[in-house]
DNA sequence: CGAGAAGTACGAAGATTTTCGTTGACAATA
DNA sequence: TATTGTCAACGAAAATCTTCGTACTTCTCG
């Protein structure tokens, strides 16, 4: 159906990054690396990773009869999209104001703030 | 229920922003307003207040026959909750890797950068 | 007053998400 | 070979969101 961008809910959102940390992993691999931080059933994950192949999140190898599951796309395509999704549907497409409200209520170390400045740097040099 | 915090969801924040612009809102204030943006029945816009009511994200002055709706959080607390989340659920809680991925797939013109570092010095300066 | 307009309340249907239980296939091993 | 464990497929239940239709109430004005 959809051929590239699908906005992955929460719990897919979960199975993505246990796959981008790991590479292409089982269904068997990415429930213990869940199981470490919340409590869900085998087949919970593995009925996810089957949704997703249907929407084209993941794609699977099933030469192996333990199948492989990757993301079809990089991390950095689908967090740029879900970013732009919440900087479109709440900040109006104002990255000055994302901003502003993601430093407001953390407290962020002097590193983290040069940072900041170092990417917007390269930022600007870049698209220049 | 609830006390206080309550994360929209996309319906809700749609409605949400009517008010924040508007502020004080009767349903077909809010309705007329949503309306020249994409096509909602009357009785739909009630009824999402209606549940926003129940969950606390709005309160609403009855003494008129038309209710008179508001946010019950400022805009700038429930921004804050939404971009907490995601910096939460998607980037981990880097602030930096937000900022990337939000400059990342749009073009961003000087003036916002230099806004960016604006509020950056600002923070710095405020928090020290 | 009576008809229609404007409002709220209620319930319900359809879509989506999340979560499993069960079943049947296959494999490893005792 | 009989048992036990691993795995995918399927269906389905529960929760949440979105969207209205309908019914009942309350004004308004002709």
């Amino acid at each position: 159906m959809n051929e590239q961008p699908q906005k992955p809910t929460a719990g897919e959102l979960e199975i993505l990054h246990v796959l981008w940390e790991r590479g292409p992993s089982t269904v068997r691999e990415v429930h213990d690396a869940l199981s470490e931080k919340k409590d869900l059933g085998y087949t919970t994950v593995l009925k996810l990773l089957q949704i997703m192949t249907a929407k084209g999140t993941v794609r699977r190898n099933e030469e192996q009869r333990a199948h492989v599951y990757e993301a079809c796309q990089p991390a950095t395509e689908t967090k740029r999209q879900l970013v732009g999704d919440v900087l479109q549907r709440v900040f109006e497409g104002s990255a000055s104001e994302l901003m502003i409200h993601a430093l407001e209520g953390r407290r962020t170390s002097k590193e983290e703030l040069d940072e900041l400045r170092r990417l917007l740097d390269e930022y600007e040099g870049r698209s220049r």
